[in-house]
DNA sequence: CGTTCAATTGATACGGATCAATGCAAGTGG
DNA sequence: CCACTTGCATTGATCCGTATCAATTGAACG
């Protein structure tokens, strides 16, 4: 079994408040799982059974709606926590957009352990403070934004949690981000159609603030424009 | 001054958690506010000076964007609780969208206060935790609706957080509502035009589905037919 | 009774959705 | 190694819902 002590995202996960013999206890509680591209963790409107931290590989949040819409409400990055502690059910599904590791514990026995430990419940409570932050900003995007808008943006918000890797040649601050979503991914991120993406994508294309070696993989030219394009924020 | 264990929210604030000798020693760090409709109490970027709940009245959370749209994030009824604890800078402004009490506390001696009272930091979390699910399902409304679904969501919604009167003639169980908004208000909170939030509740009344006695006033005539044009949720 | 401000209604424009076709890269099997 | 399939992404043509612009109505108030 993985130790605590040595995970990956030990000192930026909310297990971080906890000291060495607490987080022996945690572990013991805890179990690794790993998930392939498209598997689901969580479903909507299921029973709250798990909770978690992200080890590494990405996941989304997302709902679909009657008209078979599918709307993605965030996304779970290496030491984000996911899951709804107490709660009796969860809201939305979880799904991994790339292969992932999570590390989880049931609702119940982590609600416990949560209980016992205010340091930890304190961390789970500055996390879920940015997390509505998070949220309210992405609200702001689908309610009052454009198209590009919100292309831009969403381009800006990937740099910001991805590792992001400087291009080679000293073309000033190009920035390569290879992308775990797909357009569609990307439009039901944004509630757009996957046609409107792609259509933005080939637009900041011309208009050389970014570049697109390949499929996956985008490369922000200009900052700057991007930002411009994005609108304030 | 008002003692905290007469206070109106007493049992559905999260000072609930409080024994009467913590309540004595939060009261001492809070005072009562009132506003007049209209009136900022938080300012969007500034310092976050104040947290505290609501005794009275409803509040919005709102931002302007660079094109000079408004968009409301969110509504503050009697015993939530709002602001930024935690952080340095409140994302958003709070204004009040009708006359208004509130009961603050300084950002920094909650903050301190809190810190020693898990109880406290439990509801906190609580509340926070329930504030994202809401946020979130306000998303999927701005990301994937369209204006009927929205406004007619937006009245559920209202429905369910507002004391309902019922009305008097026994015409089944039709429901009126005092809206706290205005038109302008409405449009702000569903990412919509002033224009198409009007042109919706006249399609509502023409469907029978509500009725207009006033502007100020809605009656729900078929909340089954209601729903249906919301969609699921 | 006029003034004022919000809400409604109407006419038109436009952005993004939708429908349909084409392009392109990565397999797969002969 | 080449034809074929498969799955995404791009591009094009058209349609529809909501925004926008402009006028009218209606209720509250002095």
């Amino acid at each position: 079994m993985t130790r605590c002590s040595e995970c990956a995202v030990r000192d930026r996960a909310i297990c971080q408040s906890l000291c060495e013999a607490d987080l022996e206890e945690l572990s013991r509680l805890g179990r690794h799982q790993t998930l392939e591209k498209g598997q689901a963790l969580l479903w909507e409107g299921d029973e709250s059974l798990l909770v978690g931290n992200v080890v590494d590989g990405v996941l989304k949040l997302c709902s679909t709606t009657s008209a078979g819409r599918d709307q993605t409400l965030g996304t779970f990055y290496p030491s984000d926590f996911l899951g709804r502690p107490f709660a009796s059910t969860t809201p939305h599904s979880v799904i991994a957009v790339t292969d992932a590791r999570v590390c989880t514990f049931t609702r119940s026995a982590f609600d416990g352990f949560a209980r016992k430990h205010p340091d930890l419940e304190h961390k789970l409570l500055q996390r879920t403070l940015s997390e509505l932050d998070r949220a309210r900003r992405w609200m702001l995007l689908l309610g009052s934004k454009s198209a590009t808008e919100r292309v831009s943006a969403f381009l800006l918000d990937l740099a910001s949690r991805l590792p992001a890797e400087p291009v080679d040649q000293g073309s000033d601050g190009a920035i390569r981000l290879e992308l775990p979503f797909g357009r569609q991914e990307i439009a039901d991120l944004l509630g757009l159609t996957i046609e409107t993406v792609s259509r933005q994508i080939t637009q900041l294309k011309h208009d050389r603030i970014i570049d697109t070696p390949s499929r996956r993989a985008i490369v922000i030219l200009d900052r700057a424009g991007l930002e411009a394009c994005a609108g304030e924020l």
